[in-house]
DNA sequence: GAATAATGTGAGCAAATCCTCAGTTTGTAA
DNA sequence: TTACAAACTGAGGATTTGCTCACATTATTC
């Protein structure tokens, strides 16, 4: 069964290695120019490849740009899970401001891409398979929440993941030591209230 | 002088005219099929005017979007300041629902276009023309948090439009009333640390 | 080493899209 | 009414871009 995402199985070293080579290719490519420049042709151009290479494996352009999300997922969700681990059983106060600290820092190992990549992960998020890396995320954080007796678990994990990703996004360049502190107080002011 | 924005002024009321037509097909374009389908041509037939029409008033297809930006930031603006100048002297804890209130529902009235127009004021943001009313909004509400004695007035005005902004665009659908309960609590929680 | 499968190539087709410009229609003013 | 300016039209030129396919190259298997 053919998935959507991937036309073809690769089956060799070789053609995995193109895969990964194309992957990156599109990422410079997105920083280099953004949106706009993001075309099959630029892609292989800069990948060392011919467009025909990238039709072997991806179905169609989104379909670079689905994969190139979930590998940042991917990575993001990797981190995530360790860090939960070892958060479990601390309080929020504590945890929070390493959660934050390690979405801050996500966003800023490469900010132009990943900024690219949100707005690329809502307008294709649609697709349930896209939407997919992003729920397990969403998932992972309110089984945390709900462990630390936090009122609707489900609906807090997205406004703080919301939250956080509004003031990362709109603060490019911001030292990331003070914007984490920034956007810690505000997602601890939204889990203990009035306070 | 020719303006970057408008590349003939109007004189008669019918090419006002038309330039609104244009813009709200623009606006109905977006909606009805998001970026992908914005192109001068589906605006023009949506208009029901030749694509001639609109070259002679914008430059360029990045133009349209630009200008209807800005129509949106003004109608948003417009708001922004009559709430403000009623809560001058309330504090926070009674200004700040309101002023989120007032964002929640710009953002609901359109949600599909709100959430595009978000979009590419992003991507247009490097061109300081475009900016420009970002930045009043985000002035006028520097001045309304040094006024209440907020640190930082400036960092923190700019904090929080994105708190805000990223909550509501993450959450398409969300009951107005609820949201906007949850945004607050997350604002008044940065505004008021450790509490 | 022959046969088969996997992978890679890139010229170029089809379609989409931006935009122009020569000509027409509508408004204004004397 | 006439003369001029403003506004509008829309076919189509120029370009861009997604994608295919016939063929070449590299790996694997027996």
């Amino acid at each position: 069964m053919a998935s959507i995402l991937l036309r073809k199985r690769p089956t060799q070293q070789r053609s995995r290695q193109t895969i990964e080579v194309i992957l990156e290719a599109a990422a410079q490519v997105l920083e280099a120019g953004g949106l706009a420049t993001f075309n099959t042709n630029a892609v292989a151009a800069r990948a060392g490849v011919s467009v025909g290479s990238i039709y072997q494996y991806f179905p169609g352009k989104d379909a670079v740009m689905v994969a190139l999300i979930r590998r940042e997922a991917a990575r993001f969700e990797a981190g995530l899970t360790a860090a939960l681990a070892t958060l479990a059983d601390r309080p929020l106060a504590e945890a929070v401001p390493q959660l934050v600290r390690l979405a801050v820092d996500g966003q800023t190992e490469r900010p132009q891409l990943a900024r690219i990549l949100d707005m690329e992960e809502r307008r294709l998020g649609l697709e349930a398979e896209v939407a997919e890396s992003a729920q397990t995320t969403t998932a992972q954080l309110t089984r945390f929440l709900a462990d630390h007796t936090v009122p609707d678990a489900a609906t807090s994990a997205l406004d703080l993941q919301n939250l956080v990703r509004g003031m990362i996004d709109g603060a490019p360049g911001a030292p990331p030591d003070e914007l984490t502190g920034r956007i810690v107080r505000a997602a601890l002011g939204y889990l203990s209230p009035g306070a």
